[in-house]
DNA sequence: GACAATCACTACTAAACTAGTATACTTACA
DNA sequence: TGTAAGTATACTAGTTTAGTAGTGATTGTC
């Protein structure tokens, strides 16, 4: 299957760092940027499409930035990718937020790759669609004190 | 996600093909085109293709054609899919067939777009590795009767 | 052994998409 | 009113997709 585009990886990273500083004010692009290995310009670019969407919002003038316009306990990674990426589903037609009927099928109720691909969509939205950024991050948290507890102990 | 190509859906219409013809000989490229609508040209590609990842055997010359290598049974989605678009996982540092750091990410294993992807990779790989060819096309069948079945109803 | 049927190989192309860069602008705080 | 921010628009090099075109290589049949 195709893979997340830099885009994606970069909007989550993004994300997962306004996380971090939920409820501490605005976070300065250039700061993002610099501390997540983002290139600025590009950067920029996709914090406003995240402001289109609704997961960010930001502050012009000095002592602007971004910040998160939602709990990170609310954004889950399916509704990113979805903003970001397009439908989460492998098939225009096994989508269900963005259904389309392809150009090929002719009769979508019996077309094969689109019953096995349905199957494929529900399986991922059941992941991303309840797994949030704060979530994530939660994750992430204990992975870092369970690789650094190891190297504890060796 | 990204879309599967026209060349995966392709690949796979043309293998459901041929699961309905398998054991009945070598099928002309041709009428594989017409019947399943594919370019012919770029289908000659793709069952080349198809022919190098061991799915399909070929015959030249008069009565020559292609047909499926292996038992319909025993070729599965997930193999065709990784055959044809690469591995399954949205990230190549989440892929289990062929894992690749990915340029971006410092530590593999505190990442958390990384955390995300192997479950989506696994839960893929549950559906497209364990659906074969000829359960595909025993669904399809099914499909089929049930809407004549609720057509003959009304 | 000629001929026709059939797959095989190589090269080309237009359009779309990706991952950016560059330049100029607007707003807001002090 | 200066300057630290974000905003908007446009451009570009490289890659991928979905083909098309033309020629070459085998093989079965008469």
């Amino acid at each position: 299957m195709r893979q997340l585009s830099k885009r994606t990886q970069y909007s989550l990273r993004a994300l997962y760092a306004l996380t971090r500083k939920y409820g501490a004010g605005p976070v300065l692009i250039s700061n993002l940027s610099k501390d997540e290995v983002i290139p600025k310009k590009f950067l920029e670019q996709i914090l406003v499409s995240l402001k289109g969407a609704g997961f960010v919002s930001s502050k012009k003038g000095k002592g602007g930035g971004y910040l998160l316009a939602q709990p990170p306990e609310e954004i889950t990674i399916g509704s990113v990718i979805r903003a970001v990426e397009g439908p989460l589903a492998p098939l225009p037609c096994a989508s269900e937020t963005r259904f389309r009927k392809c150009d090929e099928c002719v009769d979508i109720e019996t077309c094969g790759t689109r019953i096995v691909m349905r199957r494929v969509r529900d399986a991922m939205s059941e992941i991303l669609d309840e797994t949030t950024l704060a979530a994530v991050c939660r994750e992430v948290d204990l992975a870092k004190n369970a690789s650094s507890g190891q190297d504890r102990q060796t």
